[in-house]
DNA sequence: CATACAATTATAAATTTGTCAAATCAGAAA
DNA sequence: TTTCTGATTTGACAAATTTATAATTGTATG
């Protein structure tokens, strides 16, 4: 996975995950041991609504992880996460010291909007957005090799459910080829 | 230092004066040698007075320090905090874990407003709010000993410069009384 | 002491967050 | 299938955060 996440975002979504009593609160509780949304509502006497927005900002932050278990989505927290010093944590790579110029920081902006931990939350309405979305999704096609249907999904669905939406958008954009039901990149 | 601070909010004050893209900037910038809000403003193409406004989020939150050197405000980095993990950052004390009673909490959420990192930011002009944290303060005290005018102020400057006002509310308040120049506590 | 420079504070506007209630969803169980 | 139970989403609204401009404060230099 290439250039998706501007780690500057990324991390200060990580930071801003923890900066909230409520959320401190969960982290500790779901440290003891895993627990789920409803138990969590009770002990901290909220609605289960909030209490699974301020979930899922941690979850997306990669602080929690979530597995079904029955009736219930029970949380537990991401071990490796733990270890790392805030020093570690804190830093920022030279290339994003700069924003950069103003069409890229548009660029980064769209990409932050719509990606989350590598993953398209949503398919852009937008064309110029969603434009952007696929021509950074198309990075994990080799130019000018070919790909079945089936490969081509294998590779999308890493980014988004809706496979289907992506590969149209990626012939409409003019990103892919298609003929003889075989799918190639065109190089750009 | 007693019971002043939650270290539940104070925890979430330093995570979140790190939950913002242009502040994981700031700290990073400084890292490499310390600098001054100008210098920042100018890099970072924003405002003095917003940078002004990052820094000292970062400040309270206990990342920077700043010294003075002649016109300029240097800020630089706390090294002490950069070595803890995360997982000692996250961690709140068993205690802290039930937000406890109502009563309880509008006296935290009182010196949560006044204190930061165990300084009086300002007196509380309520009677009230005042009341409240001059108790907090007055702990610092040994009931029933004698203190000089002098010794009273030492300890008091470690809250707030303005002492004065300090040493008169808590007479006023009757937390302490003075007696031949001397003061002490009163036992509560 | 007046002027210049940097920093902070005050104010205000725009944006984002946090919370709840109500509606919808999804998986199990009857 | 219908129903039950917990989870998530949506809409609304209050509270907080972010940012800019203007005013103020605090140092230092001529």
């Amino acid at each position: 996975m290439s250039n998706i996440e501007s780690g500057l975002e990324e991390r200060a979504r990580l930071f801003k995950a923890l900066g909230h009593p409520v959320r401190l609160l969960i982290v500790n509780l779901i440290r003891t041991k895993p627990r789920h949304g409803e138990e969590l509502a009770t002990i901290l006497n909220l609605q289960a609504a909030t209490v699974s927005y301020h979930l899922s900002a941690l979850a997306e932050a990669g602080l929690l992880q979530a597995h079904k278990d029955q009736y219930y989505q029970v949380y537990s927290l991401v071990e490796a996460m733990l270890g790392q010093t805030l020093s570690e944590l804190i830093h920022v790579p030279q290339s994003e010291k700069t924003p950069g110029v103003a069409e890229d920081a548009y660029r980064s902006k769209v990409l932050n909007t719509f990606f989350r931990r590598g993953r398209l939350i949503q398919i852009p309405a937008q064309l110029k957005k969603r434009q952007i979305v696929l021509e950074s999704i198309v990075q994990e096609f080799e130019p000018e090799r070919d790909y079945s249907e089936q490969q081509v999904n294998q590779v999308l669905l890493e980014f988004h459910d809706d496979v289907a939406s992506l590969r149209r958008g990626m012939i409409d954009v003019g990103l892919m080829t298609r003929g003889g039901g075989m799918y190639r990149r065109k190089m750009s």
